[in-house]
RNA sequence: GGAGGGGUUCCCGAGUGGUUAAAGGGAGCAGACUGUAAAUCUGCCGGCGACGCCUUCGUAGGUUCGAAUCCUACCCCCUCCA
């Protein structure tokens, strides 16, 4: 095990904030002297079914942490997403039912261990012990906090404040949380830093039940693509972990340049001394940003599909970017006699099935706009149907390519 | 339980009888410029084989030639009082 001044430099990377940073010296460095590891709790609800980067921020420090060689506990939180946490959603969020916690919980598990190490991960539900609480019990943990305390938490005052509904069962959500490093007796707690409350909330449970409080380590909220708000599935800012290679690869690509060095940073496992190097290149243009972004894309889908999955992608990145080819997998579709008219094919049906425009009207418009090439040729203002011939790549936007097959 | 305020298109937010598919902003999409970056500019931005038709302003009815706008009932949210 490492010193624990070593350790602490390790955990301190890209960190948010270390509450308080004192006790966790403390717990390490007891832990180094008698070589029982940290209980380090990672709380993960499986409200969505996907993962994608901006959760890998705090599995990296998980992985971290195991890599340290602590007792890392990966908390699936079946019984608190029954109440749904609140945070960053100004309203309540709906309830999920059981099939499909279970079925997200099942996809979490596979995908975070695409970053942890399944050796040396303890995998827990909270349902464990949350199910068999009685209302006794849920009084006696309701009795500690108030509700002056509990509209402390930024989400509930502001709320609160806007006349936003807030309903009793999510007062519920902080407790079950804190609830959870009681059962553990966590030393440490991870998330992100919207988590801080309820991390903290943590802390003043165990200490109510006679434990020694654990040390709430808070990540940033990576921000999505666009570079503004953070990473999320609903804002369509994110990459997927379980993307495809390319699409991975493109993404990256376009993100803003401005967030590249943190990407390196809380989703790479580049060194700090790189990390230093990285920033000092971009600064003194040694660097070409483009080159940057690409490395970084290439890290990034190597790390969950491979080198040579990550080597190809940018190949592909190239030809059709830069050197604005046509990919060389191009989704076919089929020519269907029904679909044709005249012997003619009508373009805004066929880009809605095609799945390259969401609606005719959206079809019309990326016509109109000079969105769609046909081998090549943009089509005109007004023409709506065209004569398909077996092996017409059309193009739409920019980055559909549909392939044109006719018996 | 009582009094008052409010629910508008993906989001925020105007609109209080016709010219309103509904201002403005954001998001999104396309084009130009590029490094599929940012910034900027331009256009689009409910649905439909589409110079017309259909659907939308919490829900259901009603008044009217005509309603998001008026009336009635119901649902939901907020504030104050109890």
């Amino acid at each position: 095990m490492l010193a624990w001044q070593q350790q602490m430099k390790i955990i301190e990377r890209g960190v948010a904030e270390i509450v308080p940073g004192e006790d966790l010296a403390a717990k390490l460095k007891r832990s180094e002297s008698t070589g029982k590891p940290l209980v380090v709790k990672l709380g993960l609800d499986p409200t969505a079914p996907d993962i994608h980067l901006g959760h890998t921020v705090v599995l990296h420090k998980m992985r971290q942490f195991q890599d340290l060689g602590h007792d890392t506990v990966l908390l699936i939180g079946d019984y608190t997403t029954k109440v749904g946490d609140p945070t960053g959603r100004s309203e309540t969020r709906k309830r999920l039912s059981d099939e499909e916690i279970k079925a997200n919980a099942r996809t979490y598990e596979r995908q975070a261990f695409k970053v942890l190490d399944p050796a040396r991960t303890r995998l827990d539900f909270n349902s464990r012990w949350l199910s068999k609480l009685t209302f006794a019990d849920v009084l006696e943990l309701t009795a500690k906090c108030t509700v002056a305390r509990m509209l402390e938490r930024d989400d509930f005052s502001r709320r609160y404040r806007e006349n936003v509904p807030i309903s009793i069962h999510e007062f519920l959500y902080p407790l079950m949380q804190g609830y959870d490093s009681v059962a553990l007796q966590a030393d440490v707690e991870l998330g992100g830093t919207d988590q801080k409350f309820n991390l903290l909330m943590g802390r003043n449970l165990q200490r109510e039940y006679g434990q020694e409080a654990q040390v709430a380590v808070t990540m940033p909220l990576l921000e999505g693509l666009d570079g503004v708000q953070k990473m999320s599935k609903s804002l369509d800012n994110y990459i997927g972990i379980d993307e495809p290679a390319r699409e991975m690869y493109g993404k990256t690509m376009s993100m803003a340049d401005s967030l590249m060095v943190r990407y390196f940073e809380l989703v790479t496992g580049v060194s700090l001394e790189e990390l230093r190097e990285i920033e000092r290149g971009l600064r003194e243009g040694g660097i070409h940003p483009r080159d940057l972004k690409m490395r970084l894309a290439r890290e990034i889908v190597t790390a969950y599909h491979g080198g040579d999955a990550a080597r190809e992608a940018e190949e592909e990145f190239v030809r059709i970017f830069r050197q604005h080819e046509i990919p060389d997998e191009v989704a076919d579709w089929k020519v269907e006699p029904s679909q044709l008219e005249d012997g003619r094919l009508f373009l805004p049906r066929f880009l809605v099935e095609a799945g390259a425009a969401g609606s005719s009207g959206e079809a019309r418009r990326l016509i109109r706009q000079g969105g769609v090439r046909v081998d090549g040729r943009k089509l005109e203002d007004e023409e709506l149907d065209l004569l398909p011939v077996d092996g017409m790549i059309v193009k739409a936007g920019k980055r559909k390519f549909i392939r044109l097959r006719v018996e």
